[in-house]
RNA sequence: AGCGGGGUAGAGCAGCCUGGAGUGCUCGCGAGGCCCAUAACCUCGAGGUCGUGUGGUUCAAAUCCCACCCCCGCUACCA
């Protein structure tokens, strides 16, 4: 007898310096509705999903919220095993790399990496800021100083360890293209690796307290993104013989490089085969429509299950693209919801259930299905479940169509009603990798299990009893309104992020990032802003400091290297007019804004934005999240140059 | 500016990879049918210069190639 065909998915592990967001439950959504579809399949699935701790953020994360780093993550990876609990993911494993066992693993590989002469000391050069303790590339820099402290950061060389990245190449760019999908995401990188060439990775980061030790050299820990990586093989343990190599790695488009590049460059290092696939899926956009942006709607996924069945958000997120980005929102879920699986699915089980309590069935010859499980086959294996559930929904309403020709109510025709029935079988059992709970309740309506082989088979008649209600309407009065006060506009950004860490550091691979400490400055700025706002008052003579002047806008351009930048030509009745630039290309015309007299201060030490000196500002009404901004302007005319007091 | 995504009916999308009559989906609008079902379902209809190019390739372009315009996201910048 054959062997049974082993079948390994993961998704990517989650950077836990902030609660879950839409994105992460999007991707677990897809990642597991592929494995229950290989579980269908009768293959033998092992699926795997976690949580990357090692990250330093975490350090500053932690800190800032005034608890211990590890209270902190223990906190936040309980809210993703909470999501996955509540979105009903399978996973066979839910990976902490913090784990002791995961570390053992990560030294294991380094040591094979190692032994390949992969692995060597070297310098790392960069520029280093005092004040910050911490590296800045060149592009970080303004005007050449640190953006903190705007001081010249010095030129330091630390030694480092390096992973010959350079060295693989060649064969990368041969694997990319059949590992990489979709296409473009392959092109991507391809492009990147020909215009840039591989330059060798620093892999370790000196002095960090938080991490995998560095094999054979305490003094470092292992750069975090090497360590998270490495959770793939890690996350088998002793079924790394069984599994090994994975089919699919589903991933978010922010972190496709390390993905692409580095995890194939390290497995090639170490000895192992690579992985088979892949998956590049798309950002949900939430923030796509500004109506929602205005109310400062967050979607937490974790509110939206308390809400909505799991079922329900979890056909949300599979109704979206896997590959291009989609707008999501909460408005959506309800539409699909009530016109989607309520008006269609769910009363279509009703009708028939009811029917066939009445009339019963007469088995016939079932309905043509090959087609249609062979059409969700083919978008199983090119990963686009979306397709996968358009083709089952369309099925479905072929059923509709049906049932209203044939009007069974009337005609009693109890052999129509079996082909309904039947057809309801197998769209149920095709759904059950989505919508796992509605389809269990489907099978017991009509008697049969959620099986490939039943699938494959024509129903078997038995006594059915009206469905109860599977799917109930949503009024979309009752939509979740989260505060924007609820969350930090920083936490949401970071969120935001791809799950693991962010990409700007690794651009040339000259990595040592700016991930380490930060925080000895941070937290005293942090102090200082809190004592100034507790003091809050400020006397006379600091506000008389401030130089406030009417001017006249002369002349307005964008400015040549900046997108939200105007380079304004004020008249502050002085001599020359001076230029002062303006954050206000996404709120004003230029056409609205020249011409215009409005307040300004004068006294501000001049500064260089993007390369253009300013030497003032002008001021404005902005609200909470910035959206909306407002100029100020003397309520009647005055000559340019009047004070303000 | 860098990277990415997009522009298809009143709104939101799919179709593009692999070219074959503007085809389809959800919402909305108009008319009708049905009375089994969750006020659901079905049929028909109105509504389109498929961003622009009187650009290229082709017998044939929403689809492939080129140029341009606009929108959105992330990052930088909001003195």
């Amino acid at each position: 007898m054959a062997k049974q065909q082993t079948f390994y998915i993961t998704t990517a592990i989650d950077y836990v310096n902030a609660k879950p967001h839409v994105g992460h439950a999007f991707e677990k959504t897809i990642t597991d509705t592929i494995a229950r579809w290989q579980r269908l399949q009768e293959k033998d699935t092992y699926f795997t999903t976690g949580v990357d701790e090692n990250a330093q953020k975490n350090v500053q994360a932690a800190e800032k919220k005034g608890v211990s780093v590890k209270k902190f993550i223990d906190t936040n990876t309980a809210a993703f095993q909470e999501l996955c609990a509540k979105l009903n993911v399978s996973e066979d494993k839910f990976i902490r790399t913090t784990a002791k066992e995961h570390a053992i693993v990560v030294k294991e590989i380094l040591e094979k990496i190692r032994k390949k002469k992969d692995i060597y000391k070297g310098t790392y050069e960069g520029l280093y800021c005092v004040g910050c303790e911490t590296y800045y590339t060149e592009k970080e820099l303004i005007d050449g100083k640190c953006p903190e402290h705007k001081k010249e950061p010095e030129k330091r060389t630390e030694e480092a360890y390096f992973f010959k990245l350079s060295k693989y190449e060649k064969q990368l760019l041969k694997i990319i293209p059949t590992y990489v999908t979709p296409p473009t995401r392959a092109n991507e990188v391809m492009e990147r690796i020909k215009k840039d060439g591989l330059t060798d990775i620093c892999i370790s980061r000196k002095g960090a307290q938080w991490g995998i030790d560095f094999p054979n050299d305490p003094e470092y820990k292992v750069w975090v993104w090497i360590d998270a990586l490495i959770n793939y093989i890690s996350g088998l343990e002793e079924k790394e013989k069984k599994y090994w190599p994975a089919q699919v790695h589903v991933i978010g488009k922010g972190i496709n490089w390390f993905h692409s590049v580095i995890w194939p460059a390290l497995l090639l290092s170490a000895g192992y085969k690579l992985p088979e696939k892949l998956v590049v899926h798309g950002y949900l956009n939430t923030d796509g429509e500004k109506i929602s942006k205005s109310l400062g709607n967050v979607i937490d996924p974790l509110t939206l299950l308390e809400k909505y069945p799991a079922d329900v958000v979890r056909y949300s997120f599979l109704r979206c693209s896997v590959f291009e980005d989609t707008d999501y929102s909460e408005e959506l879920l309800i539409t699909r919801n009530n016109s989607e699986l309520a008006n269609k699915l769910g009363n279509l089980v009703s009708r028939v259930s009811t029917l066939a309590e009445t009339h019963g069935l007469t088995k016939v010859k079932p309905l043509e299905t090959k087609k249609v499980i062979a059409q969700v086959t083919r978008a199983f294996e090119s990963y686009q479940t979306d397709k996968a559930l358009a083709t089952i929904f369309a099925f479905i309403d072929s059923l509709n169509e049906l049932i209203q020709k044939a009007k069974p109510w009337e005609t009693k025709d109890t052999k129509v009603l079996y082909q309904l029935a039947d057809g309801i079988k197998t769209a149920a059992i095709l759904l059950s990798p989505f919508m796992p709970a509605t389809s269990e309740k489907i099978a017991t309506t009509f008697h049969f299990e959620l099986t490939k082989k039943q699938l494959e088979s024509p129903l078997a008649v038995h006594k059915i009893k009206k469905a109860s209600i599977l799917f109930q309407k949503i009024d979309m009065v009752n939509k979740t309104t989260i505060s924007p006060s609820t969350y930090k506009k920083e936490e949401v950004k970071t969120m935001k992020n791809p799950p693991i860490s962010s990409i700007s550091d690794t651009r040339k691979g000259d990595v040592i990032s700016n991930t380490s400490d930060t925080k000895a400055h941070k937290q005293t700025a942090h102090e200082i802003k809190r004592e100034e706002k507790q003091a809050g008052k400020i006397s006379y003579d600091d506000f008389s400091k401030v130089e406030l002047k009417v001017g006249l806008i002369k002349d307005v351009k964008p400015h040549p290297n900046a997108d939200k930048l105007y380079v304004l030509t004020v008249d502050l009745g002085e001599d020359t007019p001076r230029t002062i630039v303006a954050g206000l290309r996404n709120h004003y015309q230029p056409e609205h804004l020249k011409g215009k007299k409005a307040l300004f201060v004068a006294n501000l030490a001049p500064v260089t934005l993007r390369g253009i000196e300013s030497n003032g500002m002008i001021l404005a009404a902005v609200n909470d999240d910035d959206s909306h901004v407002v100029i100020l302007q003397p309520e009647q005319d005055i000559p340019p140059g009047s004070k303000i007091r």
